[in-house]
RNA sequence: CGGGGUGUAGCGUAGUCCGGUCAUCGCGCAUGGUUUGGGACCAUGAGGUCGCAGGUUCGAAUCCUGCCACCCCGACCA
């Protein structure tokens, strides 16, 4: 198979696109819309739930499992939700097959369901329907659970990563006594997103909450992580919830205060999904493949031999052993691959392209001379190292590598984000790519308007805005703020 | 769901306009040998319902009809 890359700057799409299948993350699927996380792709999914699901436990959630399966009538409850939602749902209509006369498997139309079921595209009707079983006084609450699972939205189009018809994530659903209360958990969760994106992911996100527009179907607010992606458009990394009393509403989950009197319990959502895994393969790769950063990395170091005896087999196999363990002494995770069926110069290019952060070469001048040659995967560069100090320049490599990830994709964002003060300098900017903060009426029409003209979407209004007296761009109404606009994903 | 495009070996493709030794080439795969500090080379070999179903014809990858899948651009969305 040619592993040869479309350049990222001619066609992005295409380069994405084969990225992820060459790279061995993830491939189409025979069923529409759906995808095949490999392996390799899943290694990576899997560090990225361990470290969110011990972020999780740290801030007092556990874990739980609902029903794939949801009721029509429990989904139609919440108007606004089954709105938001009807439009890409995957419905069972039906519970068994049989043989027609022709000896073909059909659909037995005498198996239809008496009330079709949907496939969760999220879970809150479920949870909230379970809910009212487990909640009747202040004394069950809060209640903070999060669920690991696949949801399928039946979408128009799809993306590997990014919008495939069925995704693993994990959704929180949250249940509080006042409305203070959940809104400090729907921002400390969004906190949670932001430093598991810069610290982990090596993302720089802005944090910020929805229009009225973009706002989850059934929240009052939605905050978001924004993130830029090397194509200058924009990707929602990651959501947070205010529901307010709207599902426990919907649901009837009432408790009983203190004060002895009733009232409905106040809710949250949150979730991330496999989405990050293209965020992540967009944001840091090049033109060679990914890069990964190396707290994500399922192989942080791949040991290379380059030999032509069996003799410097047998030397390099030592030296290599004795520094595996080494690293693995510090929680180093290193592959030493003696393969004999690829030579060195197909393992470095397999290597670059599956994103490994570190390469280590060792040949027979290396055994003569006491060295390895150690090579960066963000950079590029490669340097002769001393075997006796490796373990440590490597640990502290790893870390440097983890950081000028972080510090170049903070470094694009800056440099692709920009001001635009009339509707002439924002489109000619918007062109470009990249987050463009403009003054903004507030309204939903403002907002539709320029969406429908420039394919601009306002992304969020940041969190941590400064108030600014301005003009909105569409209309010239007075605005306090600027938000942020971009074309997304 | 609208507009455009593509379906030929595991992958990428030539051939389709103009029907007839046309099933082409590269990568990959297998075997043998020489190689090994940046995707090696030579030789030999295996591998194909030409997306599917009809039709036209002496003859269809090629023409006609219908269907399906995928990709790109929209609409929709994490």
């Amino acid at each position: 198979m040619s592993k040869e890359l479309p350049k990222r700057s001619e066609n992005y799409s295409q380069w994405y696109q084969d990225l992820v299948i060459k790279a061995d993350l993830a491939e189409n699927s025979a069923v529409r819309g759906c995808m095949v996380i490999k392996p390799y792709g899943y290694a990576i999914w899997e560090k990225m739930q361990a470290i969110l699901d011990k972020m999780f436990k740290d801030t007092g959630h556990v874990n739980a499992y609902f029903p794939l399966f949801i009721p029509k009538s429990f989904f139609s409850k919440e108007a606004s939700h089954v709105e938001g939602f009807a439009k890409e749902c995957a419905i069972v209509t039906h519970y068994r097959l049989k043989n027609d006369a022709d000896g073909n498997i059909v659909v037995d139309e005498d198996a239809k369901l008496e009330e079709e079921l949907i496939i969760r595209p999220t879970s809150e009707t479920i949870i909230w329907n379970t809910y009212r079983g487990w909640i009747q006084s202040y004394r069950d609450l809060p209640l903070l659970i999060n669920q690991w699972a696949n949801v399928v939205r039946w979408e128009m189009r799809t993306r590997l990563f990014l919008r495939t018809a069925e995704f693993l994530w994990q959704e929180g659903h949250t249940a509080h006594a006042t409305s203070e209360e959940a809104i400090i958990e729907t921002r400390k969760m969004l906190d949670v997103y932001a430093t598991f994106a810069e610290n982990i992911l090596a993302i720089p996100v802005i944090k910020g909450v929805k229009t009225a527009n973009e706002r989850f179907a059934g929240a009052l607010d939605t905050y978001c992580i924004e993130a830029l992606m090397q194509d200058g458009k924009a990707l929602q990394a990651g959501t947070s919830h205010f529901l307010g009393q709207n599902f426990a509403k919907a649901f009837d989950v009432k408790f009983t205060g203190k004060d002895g009197k009733q009232d409905f319990v106040w809710a949250t959502s949150w979730g991330v999904s496999t989405r990050l895994m293209g965020a992540l393969v967009m944001a840091h790769s090049d033109d060679e493949g990914l890069v990964l950063p190396p707290m994500l990395a399922p192989i942080q170091v791949v040991i290379v031999p380059i030999y032509k005896t069996e003799a410097e087999k047998q030397a390099i196999s030592s030296v290599a052993e004795k520094i595996m363990a080494d690293l693995k002494s510090k929680n180093i995770s290193v592959k030493f691959d003696d393969r004999d069926t690829h030579k060195p110069g197909w393992k470095f290019a397999e290597y670059e392209l599956k994103g490994i952060p570190v390469r280590i070469a060792i040949g027979p001048r290396d055994i003569e001379n006491g060295t390895v040659e150690v090579a960066r995967r963000d950079t590029k560069e490669k340097s002769v190292i001393q075997i006796t100090d490796l373990h440590l320049k490597i640990e502290h490599l790893l870390d440097q590598i983890q950081d000028n990830i972080y510090r170049k994709a903070i470094n694009f964002r800056e440099e692709n984000t920009h001001k635009a003060d009339t509707y002439e300098e924002f489109k000619t900017k918007l062109d470009a790519g990249g987050f463009i903060y403009a003054h903004w009426d507030g309204t939903t029409e403002t907002e539709l308007k320029i969406k429908e003209e420039t394919k601009a979407t306002i992304r969020c209004i940041p969190l941590n805005n400064k108030a600014e007296e301005g003009k909105c761009i569409y209309s010239g109404t007075p605005s306090t703020q600027r938000v942020i606009f971009a074309r997304a994903y």
